[in-house]
Order: C-alpha cells, then sequence, then structure tokens
DNA sequence: AGAGATTTGTACGTATGTATG
DNA sequence: TCATACATACGTACAAATCTC
C-alpha cells in the first residue's frame, strides 16, 4: 500500500503506516513487529528503506529493538513522580554519556530542572513526572 | 581517524567525533558542516555512512539540513518562559502532526503540562522552559 | 552438542531526482 | 548552463547473536 507516485517519501510512508498501527492499537506495547524480511516481501520495498523507516520510529521513541531477538513496540515505563516547587524545567535530547547516566533508552528526552545557582536535576523523560507544587519540597536527583 | 578495528561502528565514531566538535565549540552554531561529499573524503568512508553519522546527530538536535544549501549546526532558540504554578510536567518525542502543529524541528522533544481534568498544554522544548512559581498564574497553550 | 535458519547491524556501491548557487 | 549538495532507493555482502531442530 506504498505509492511511489504520492509524492512522499516510501520510507515515510511506511512509517507513517507503522506508526499508526501502533497508535491504533494494532501493534500492542511489547508486541514485535514484522521482521525486517517479512516487512520486505508485504512492501516490496528494498531492506534499507525498511530500515530507514524503523530508525525514525525508533527515533520517536515509539520502537526499541533487541537484536537479534527481534523489533517491539515500546511499554510504557512505570513513572515516578517528583515533586518541584520552584526552577525551571526544559526537555532536550540527552547526550550518549548522558544516555549511559541515566538508562535513556532512544528515542527519549530528558528533563532538566534548573533550580538556581547552576544547580540542576536531570530526569529520563520516559519514567519521571514533575508535579508541581506550590509548597516546598526535597529534593533527588543528579 | 577513524578505526575499523576498535570495535565501534564508522558511523558512530564519525557522530562521536562531530558531537565532539559541536560540544567543544569548533563547529559554532549556525556553522555550516562539512558537505558529505568531504567528509566522504577526509574519512574514506561511504556516503551512506557519513549519512548514518548525521542522521544520528539530527535526532539528538544538534543539527538542521537545508537541503541543497547544507547541514548547520542548530542555533539554541530564544526561550519563553512560561509560567507554571500546578499540575504535571512530562516529555516526549512530538508525533508527526504534533511537529507541524507547533512548528517543532527534529531532534526535539515537546513539553507536556497535565492540568488535570484531561486538560494539558503542549509546548516545543527548544523554544519554551517552564517556570515553575509559588504563586497561581495565567496560562496560554493548546 | 551441533548445524542451520532467522534477524538485526554494519558497510559498501550505484543511480537518479531536485533545489541551490 | 553547470557544478554542488542533500534525498531517495535500489542492490550486495558479511558479521554477530539468537533460536530451532
Amino acid at each position: 500500500v506504498i505509492d511511489p507516485d504520492s509524492g512522499w517519501p516510501a520510507w515515510r510512508q511506511l512509517a507513517d503506516q507503522l506508526r499508526g498501527r501502533i497508535l491504533g492499537g494494532e501493534l500492542q506495547p511489547g508486541q514485535a513487529l514484522p521482521s525486517e524480511e517479512r516487512l520486505r516481501q508485504e512492501t516490496g520495498l528494498s531492506r534499507n528503506t525498511i530500515r530507514r523507516a524503523i530508525l525514525t520510529l525508533r527515533a520517536e521513541g515509539l520502537l526499541l529493538v533487541d537484536p537479534p531477538r527481534g523489533t517491539f513496540v515500546r511499554q510504557p515505563e512505570e513513572v515516578t513522580t517528583v515533586d518541584v516547587s520552584a526552577g525551571t524545567v526544559s526537555a532536550r535530547m540527552p547526550t550518549p554519556d548522558e544516555r549511559r547516566e541515566f538508562s535513556v533508552p532512544e528515542g527519549t528526552p530528558v528533563l532538566v530542572v534548573d533550580h538556581g545557582g547552576g544547580q540542576t536535576s536531570t530526569y529520563p523523560a520516559d519514567r519521571v513526572a514533575l508535579r508541581v507544587t506550590p509548597g516546598d519540597p526535597p529534593e533527588n536527583a543528579s
């Protein structure tokens, strides 16, 4: 169902279709995607093009790869809520160092809380949410 | 300076080197990266491998591409500060729809504020930071 | 234990299209 | 007009880890 004349790149059409099947619930969290070879047969695209689409969805945080077992729909992680009563919150993609340090998977941002005075806390955004509280709370992070 | 026997993929070594030159200030924001052909000559790698490295840095939010003018080191955007006095803040990668709606560039997360009662606000994380305030403030976002 | 199939990763090459300068 | 530079897309080959028989 990929149309080369649609004006959209084939890899993008495939990524859109797979994303739709994931967000639509047809492909459930934890479930394996069809293998690259299977997708190649189904779509008629080259393996490179298949991989380009999958790479995109990995960067979007929708897929995780466990080679050579397969490619899987991301499971939502258990979210820890951290209280914040003052400071500035921003988000960005982590550096590779930060990805190792905080075990941040592909396609996952980090939340950065600037407490002022050069004091910041960094959290993996797939496992941490920040609760904004009017009171004054404790803190725990690096 | 790419070593095929280092145990690391060539594209990753190149990405690491380019990232280092960007974070180290050798490649300044707004500055153009060497062209793919130039990098090919300098490294001896194939163009596919060069592009794999650049794609990685794009997903990290370090590079923006303006084809076929060139590939450029991302400029920090002007940051608008939005006050938040209550709610839960999280971050994730935007869907393609959200990227269009909020003009979110590649490799940039969105900040999502859950005000409770199904009310959420979404902001592009490269242009918005959230100030956590003890008071009670106004709100403006979709 | 071992052989073979499966699946993802890496890396190469080639060709063509399109927009810019 | 021509060269440059990024995008798309095809193909091939081999490696490494896992799974199955």
